[in-house]
DNA sequence: CTGACTGTTTGACCAAGATCAAAAGCGCGC
DNA sequence: GCGCGCTTTTGATCTTGGTCAAACAGTCAG
């Protein structure tokens, strides 16, 4: 178990989840943690396991997938600073999904049992869960019917409108991490999503490598159709 | 405004999110509440609405729906006694979803602002909604990962093995409300919904109408190929 | 009972995306 | 720089599920 000085990292403690809680609780919780590294392509944990530990993505990339039989899709690709996992942390059930490093990552462990523990106490941190879940469960809806009623290129097209508006609707971005699983995130074969790049490219898309440049946003947007309701975050 | 007498309905402070909060905070949550009869195919809220209610179906039947460009889809069918767009109402964000009744149905409207404001008071009533909201969150979960990565047929024999299970395990049942909804719900047509009964008849399902009687249930197992981690609830 | 309306089923065809195979491109170690 | 291994791209073909159209079944009003 390899501790480190949990206070160097700030970004924690401004974490909505833990932001408004009390410091002595925040404190407790944080020294009951321990910061770990993580080489990429490792197994974090699996589904159907126990929740032990609610995670805390500090640095690095890390990948949220489901393997049914045969395929594996990725749910969700975890950048810093962010928590995952509450849900079964929350509910001590197990884990619906697995993780893995795509990059070597720096991962805050929280021990499950701590965590509730501190949520009973503190309203404040069982406020900032319960917000959290909620923007969680909407974040779900939207990928739910996303994938239920856009076909791929859109799906595609929104990614890259969504992904801009993250980064100050950046015109010109790199992706993160592989193709293949930003192709597995948006429910498509990696030839597929090949295939829909070329598709956009029309709409004033250029890709090379990994660098994205939108050429003329309204024209990506007209064809991505987006979604009436804005994102919450 | 039609208001009945609440306490009249001991189910509604029997359910989870209700059943452990403060009895004085229930009773204030409730009389500021008001219960409500709708009759078939209204529309009950649309998406991007401001969420100004809390909805618990008392009596009848929901469907929870997102129309996008053309077509619909439905995402979740609500049966009772269960509230839904917690998550919405919990974050004071516009609703994702749209929600009409399918039969006439008597819908426990509890005025957002309440809620909020009780919630923040009770902490058993906010634990119950963290806990409620994840467990909604593994749903949601559940469904994409089902959609992405399982196929038509096998999704229809899925549906049907959880809802026997939801009925105690009955091998023979009558699917409630409208094929096209159910179709519509596990993301086909309803010609799509047709063959896939067909194809599972093979599999010991016979349909009549809308009775279904499972002949052989492992036989439906093995080709439905049920997720391993066990539903929540 | 009959006819109109609606929902379901069946069949023929079409389109989106998956699969298979092979060629390029790219990164990295030697 | 060169070659190996892996990802990405391109092309050809196949499968799944969607679309369109028509037959069929069930419900309800008259």
């Amino acid at each position: 178990m390899s501790l480190m000085r949990i206070g160097e990292k700030p970004e924690i403690a401004r974490l909505p989840l833990f932001r408004d809680m009390d410091d002595a609780m925040r404190e407790r919780v944080l020294s009951g943690s321990f910061l770990q590294v993580f080489p990429p392509q490792l197994t974090l944990f699996e589904r159907g396991q126990q929740a032990d530990f609610l995670h805390v993505l500090v640095d690095g990339l890390v990948e949220l997938y489901v393997s049914g039989t045969g395929r594996d899709t990725t749910m969700k690709i975890v950048e810093p600073v962010t928590s995952f996992i509450l849900a079964a942390v929350m509910t001590d059930l197990p884990y619906l999904m697995s993780a893995r490093t795509l990059t070597s990552s720096r991962v805050l462990l929280v021990p499950a049992a701590l965590m509730r523990e501190v949520i009973r106490k503190d309203t404040a941190l069982m406020q900032a869960t319960m917000h959290e879940l909620a923007l969680g469960y909407r974040d779900m809806v939207r990928a739910l019917t996303d994938m239920k009623l856009r076909q791929s290129a859109e799906r595609l097209a929104n990614h890259l409108l969504e992904f801009s508006a993250q980064r100050g609707n950046a015109w010109d971005f790199e992706l993160s991490g592989e193709k293949r699983v930003l192709a597995s995130l948006l429910g498509m074969t990696p030839e597929n999503l090949s295939r829909a790049f070329g598709t956009l490219k029309e709409q004033g898309v250029s890709v090379n490598g990994a660098r994205v440049r939108i050429e003329d946003r309204a024209a990506l947007a007209a064809f991505a159709r987006p979604d009436p309701v804005p994102a919450d975050r």
